[in-house]
DNA sequence: TCAAATAGATCATCTATATGAGTTGATTGT
DNA sequence: ACAATCAACTCATATAGATGATCTATTTGA
């Protein structure tokens, strides 16, 4: 009996998985969970194709289309002649996917982060919703202000769920070699996979005026950002403002690969 | 001599094609300028994949990825059982793909489009750069209020160069019977695949803020955008202005097929 | 006339296999 | 020791064929 015959082909990967839903959708949510359990560390290499497709006792064209949508969502990285990786959070990764800063004549700068406060809080509505946490949850406050050539631009408020980000202390995020993403990352095992922004403007208040160096009143972007780990589930949320004289927020609605 | 030892293989389709470059994306191009030529009209089906495979003499397989990734850039639309239709802009299209205002709640209205002016003009610096096209080159400048829930939200100044929509009239545009982007496709034959966005906080100046029954010098949301058709060849240039009071801008940077 | 069953078309998924191309590391010859 | 060569491994591309799911159009039967 060849392969295609055997109707229980469905359960080939695992017993008690769902009938109906495509082969590779499964093999891609296995792969999507040995990474998010960290059995696959960020920055090193999967098994190889052939190698996932004989564990996983399919074909190896359906691996590859698991891959290939792993790959669309900026989750894992193939090199060819060397493996696939699972994406790190370095800053040149950040800066494509997760800044979206530029300078009015469309050039990129790298921000330098000079943390304002840290603080212990309590989750308030908007927060315990963006967060999928209960009201009055516990959480961090992260206040930064982001510099770019030298100028005070973007004011960000970071708030992140104490249950996932266990024992932080603004001694670790002033002192993290790397972007704070990398840090969720290498310290707690959290990869950021995606965000959703919504962005509105407002006025300069006092607080904001002060930090930016901008006049109260001044015209303010506000960008108010979800991010997720793998299944959407969210761990931070932030509020950014933006100083948008000299430099503005880029969307480009067409990241899909094309070529 | 069985297919892949041809060492003409990449001629197959067209003499002159480069070497080197996958078949699939030869046949993409293909795909591409047949829809880009009108030949396959917006809204209907293109011709089956196992034709399109024969005609090229290429496998079905090899269309099937240059259609996929067709569908991945919202150019064809696949229905199983149904065909693959080229992607026509409906009005569901147009606020999925290029509509990026939500109410503060999240939800998404359709906007009411009211046409203040129309007017025929020379390309300024910014304009002409942004379309590629002659600094004062002619073009066509339409100024739209939207409305949603009844109240001035958007006041869009759109421009787009007359050598592309050669005899639009004011009475063409407000006489439409579907949205802008239809227009042009229906009556000029640019369908428009993508758009750059770029976002600003501004303060509102005498005009908009009488357009947008808002206070002088109250923050209005600016987007400048460019929409493009096929292979990024830059078509229209508009300039929002957005009361982002009840409303917000919304960019969900993982539109990519997830699930 | 109308609804149900059927056949056909088309995309969706899966398997299997072959070849090309890039990378890495070991082998080999000097 | 060193460089060139080569083999092995990996992903990239392409082909062929089979089965499943879904929609459309036709036929059939009451």
């Amino acid at each position: 009996m060849r392969k295609w015959e055997d109707p229980t082909r469905h359960h080939k990967l695992a017993a008690g998985t769902a009938l109906n839903t495509p082969l590779y959708k499964e093999v891609k949510r296995l792969l999507t969970e040995s990474i998010s359990a960290g059995e696959w560390k960020p920055g090193c290499a999967i098994p190889a194709e052939y190698m996932l497709a004989e564990q996983s006792k399919v074909s190896i064209g359906t691996v590859r289309k698991a891959v290939d949508e792993l790959v669309n969502e900026n989750i894992l990285i193939r090199q060819q002649g060397r493996g696939t990786f699972v994406a790190a959070h370095n800053r040149a990764r950040l800066m494509f996917h997760f800044f979206h800063i530029v300078r009015n004549d469309g050039s990129k700068l790298t921000p330098e982060v000079v943390m304002r406060s840290f603080a212990s809080g309590l989750a308030d509505d908007e927060e315990a919703a963006h967060l999928g946490i209960g009201l009055r949850a516990k959480v961090f406050r992260i206040q930064n202000i982001l510099l770019l050539a030298g100028e005070p631009i973007i004011f960000d408020d970071i708030v992140i769920p104490q249950a996932l980000f266990p024992k932080l202390t603004g001694a670790k995020v002033v002192g993290r070699p790397n972007t704070i993403y990398h840090l969720y990352q290498s310290a707690y095992n959290i990869t950021v996979v995606r965000s959703a922004e919504r962005l509105r403007a407002r006025l300069a208040d006092a607080e904001s005026a002060e930090v930016l160096n901008v006049k109260k009143r001044a015209p303010l972007l506000e960008i108010r950002r979800v991010a997720m780990t793998f299944n959407d589930v969210p761990v931070e949320f932030r509020r950014s403002l933006v100083n948008t004289e000299h430099y503005e927020y880029f969307s480009d609605l067409a990241k899909t690969a094309s070529g």
